[in-house]
RNA sequence: GCGGGUAUAGUUUAGAGGUAAAACCCCUGCCUUCCAAGCAGGUGUCGUCGGUUCGAUUCCGUCUACCCGCACCA
C-alpha cells in the first residue's frame, strides 16, 4: 500500500464528499439554495456533535475551573448597545465607481485643501500612520498643480463617514484622484434583526446574538452569586451566532448561521495575564492535536499591538491550513474587564467580585478562547480527507480520529446469505449499539463494504466469518488507516475499541 | 457589492430547436470464506421564472446557487 499525503485537498472535491456521503447539504436545497446557509446531514450532525461534545468533556467536564451556560439567542437589545454591536458591529463602506474599488470609510480620510480661507480642493488618504504626512503632500501638490500661490492652512483629516453629502463629489477616489467616483457610505450591521411581541415597531427590535459571549458576561453575576466559583474560573457556553455577512464564502468557513464554542476565562486583574494568556494557548493547541488535528497545520498570528481592537490588551488567532488557505480557527484574546464594565454601567448593576483570598473588591479580567465548531469541523475534514491506494485502487479515506468520527466501527457478516453468520453478526452490533454509534453492513461484496466506511471515516470493520461461529469465536477488525486485520475475542473487541475511543 | 465563469441522474460527463444518454454509484435477487468481482433486474436527470417558436433542456432575458479574482471579514 502506497501512501499519498493530502497537501492538496481541494475545496471541491471536499463539498463533493459532504454532500455525496451526507455530511452537509446547502440550505434549502429544493429551493435553490440559500446563500450562507448549511445543513448538516445524518453524518455531519454526527461528527459536530462530537466534536461539541469532545470540547464539552475537555474543558468544562475534566477541569475544576469550569462551568457551563446555555443563554438564550435573543437577549434584551440592550446588550448589543453596551457591548458596542449595536453602534460598532457595522462597517459603513465606500464604492469607487470607476475603479471598482472598495473601501471601509472609517479607513478613508479626506481632507478640504484651503489657501488663506479659500478652499481649492480635496485630498484623500487611505489610513495609514503617516497619513497626516501623506495629506500634507498630497494638499502641496494640488496647490501647485492649480498654480495657487500662498500658504496652505492647516489640513484637518476627517474620516469619510463624517463627509457631507454636498462633499461627496468633491472627494477624490483614493484609486484615480479624481472627484466624484466614490459612493456615499453604506451603512452595513452584520446583526439581524428581528421583532419580538405583537408590535413590529422601533421599541421591538431585537437583535439575533453575533456571538455567545455576551450571554456570559450578562450571567456573569448569576453565576457568581450561585455557582461557588472563585476567581480564576471560566464560562463555558456551545450554540448559535448570526451574523449578516456581506459576502459568505468557503463553504461552512463563514456562514451566516454558524456555531461558536466560547470560553470567558475570569482572572484578577493583578493575575499575570501574558502568562495565563500563553497557558489557554497551549491548552487549546493541545486540545485540537487531540481530536485529530496534526500540529503542524496549526500555527499562532500574534496580533499586533495596533491590529487590536480597543478593548484588547492582547489576541492569539490559532490558524489552520485550509483549502482556501491559512485561515482562523480560534482567537484567544485577553480582553481586560471591557464588557463587564460596560455591562455594569449600562445596567447600573455592580460587577464587582470579592476576593476572599486578598481580601480586595474588584472587576475581574477576561481571557477569551472563542472558536467556531463549523470552522473546526472544515478543519478536521480537510485534515482527515486522504487519497491512497489499496492494491493498485485508489480509494478516498477520511482518517477521522476514533473520537470524533462519526460511527466508531461497522459490523458486517462476511456473508449474507449463511444466516447463521448474519445472526451472529447482528447481535454483536446490537452489544456494541449499547455503547457507541456503529453501522451494520451486510450488502455486496466485503471489500466494499470497507471502502464505503473508509469514505466516512469510519476507523474500525469488524467482521464475522465462519471461523467466529466454528472455532473460537474471535472476530476480524479491520484498521481503517493500514487496512490491516486483526483476530481477536469479543471482549478484547471491546476493551480495544474503550481505548481507542474513550481515552 | 463589482468583474469573469459554470449549472443535464447521487457523481463524472455526452447530446440535439422535435420522445434525453453512458459509466460509476445506489436498491433488490442469485452467487460469493476478507478489500469497489460476476450475473439478472430496478429507481432516478436538463437550477428558477419569463420571452421567441407550432414546439425550448437547447436560442434570448431574469433570478438563484456555486466557483475564481477584487473588496470585506468589530
Amino acid at each position: 500500500m502506497s501512501l499519498k499525503k493530502n497537501v492538496s485537498t481541494s475545496m471541491d472535491e471536499l463539498v463533493g464528499l459532504c454532500k455525496r456521503r451526507g455530511f452537509i447539504f446547502p440550505s434549502s436545497e429544493i429551493y435553490g439554495g440559500y446563500n450562507g446557509f448549511y445543513d448538516y446531514g445524518p453524518l455531519g450532525c454526527e461528527l459536530k456533535r462530537n466534536i461539541k461534545d469532545a470540547w464539552w468533556r475537555d474543558m468544562v467536564h475534566r477541569r475544576d475551573d469550569m462551568v457551563g451556560l446555555d443563554s438564550s439567542i435573543i437577549m434584551h437589545p440592550s446588550i448589543w448597545k453596551a457591548s458596542g454591536h449595536v453602534e460598532g458591529f457595522s462597517d459603513p463602506m465606500v464604492d469607487c465607481k470607476e475603479s471598482k474599488l472598495r473601501y471601509r470609510a472609517d479607513q478613508l480620510f479626506f481632507a478640504p485643501v484651503s489657501v488663506a480661507g479659500s478652499v481649492i480642493g480635496y485630498v484623500t488618504v487611505l489610513e495609514a500612520p503617516d497619513q497626516q504626512e501623506l495629506a500634507e503632500a498630497a494638499a502641496d501638490s494640488l496647490k501647485r498643480k492649480q498654480g495657487v500661490q500662498g500658504k496652505l492652512d492647516p489640513l484637518v483629516l476627517r474620516d469619510y463617514t463624517e463627509a457631507q453629502p454636498k462633499e461627496y463629489a468633491l472627494i477624490p477616489s483614493p484609486a484615480t484622484g479624481k472627484p466624484g467616483s466614490l459612493t456615499p457610505p453604506r451603512d452595513f450591521n452584520l446583526m439581524f434583526e428581528t421583532h419580538v411581541g405583537a408590535l413590529r415597531d422601533a421599541s421591538a427590535v431585537a437583535y439575533l446574538r453575533p456571538e455567545t459571549a455576551q450571554g456570559i458576561f450578562a450571567n456573569y453575576k448569576n453565576i457568581v452569586d450561585t455557582g461557588r466559583v472563585k476567581v480564576p474560573f471560566g464560562i463555558a457556553q456551545i450554540g448559535k451566532a448570526f451574523r449578516n455577512e456581506i459576502t459568505p464564502r468557503n463553504f461552512i468557513f463563514r456562514s451566516r448561521e454558524f456555531e461558536q464554542m466560547e470560553i470567558e476565562y475570569f482572572i484578577s486583574p493583578d493575575a499575570d495575564w501574558r502568562q495565563l494568556h500563553q497557558e489557554w494557548i497551549k491548552t487549546r493547541l493541545d486540545w485540537f492535536v487531540s481530536i485529530g488535528l496534526p500540529r503542524e497545520s496549526l500555527h499562532q498570528d500574534v496580533h499586533q499591538d495596533e491590529k487590536l481592537a480597543h478593548y484588547a490588551k492582547a489576541c492569539t488567532d490559532i490558524t489552520f491550513r485550509f483549502p482556501h488557505g491559512q485561515q482562523e480557527l480560534e482567537g484567544i484574546a485577553v480582553r481586560g474587564d471591557f464588557d463587564l464594565m460596560q455591562h455594569q454601567q449600562h445596567s447600573g448593576k455592580s460587577m464587582e467580585y470579592f476576593d476572599e483570598a486578598s481580601k480586595k473588591k474588584y472587576v475581574p479580567h477576561v481571557i477569551e478562547p472563542s472558536l467556531g465548531v463549523d470552522r473546526t469541523l472544515l478543519a478536521l475534514l480537510t485534515a482527515a480527507y486522504c487519497k491512497d491506494e489499496v492494491d493498485g485502487e485508489e480509494r478516498t479515506v477520511l482518517k477521522f480520529h476514533p473520537r470524533i468520527a462519526p460511527f466508531k466501527a461497522a459490523v458486517f457478516p462476511l456473508v449474507k446469505n449463511k444466516e447463521p453468520i448474519v445472526e451472529r453478526a447482528r447481535a454483536l452490533y446490537q452489544r456494541l449499539q449499547r455503547r457507541w454509534n456503529v453501522f451494520y453492513d451486510a450488502s455486496g461484496a466485503i471489500g466494499r463494504r470497507y471502502r464505503r466506511q473508509d469514505e466516512i471515516g469510519t476507523p474500525f470493520g469488524i467482521t464475522i466469518d465462519f471461523d467466529t461461529l466454528e472455532k473460537d469465536g474471535s472476530v476480524t477488525l479491520r484498521d481503517r488507516d493500514t487496512t490491516e486485520q486483526t483476530r481477536m475475542s469479543e471482549d478484547e473487541l471491546f476493551s480495544f475499541l474503550e481505548e481507542k475511543i474513550d481515552s
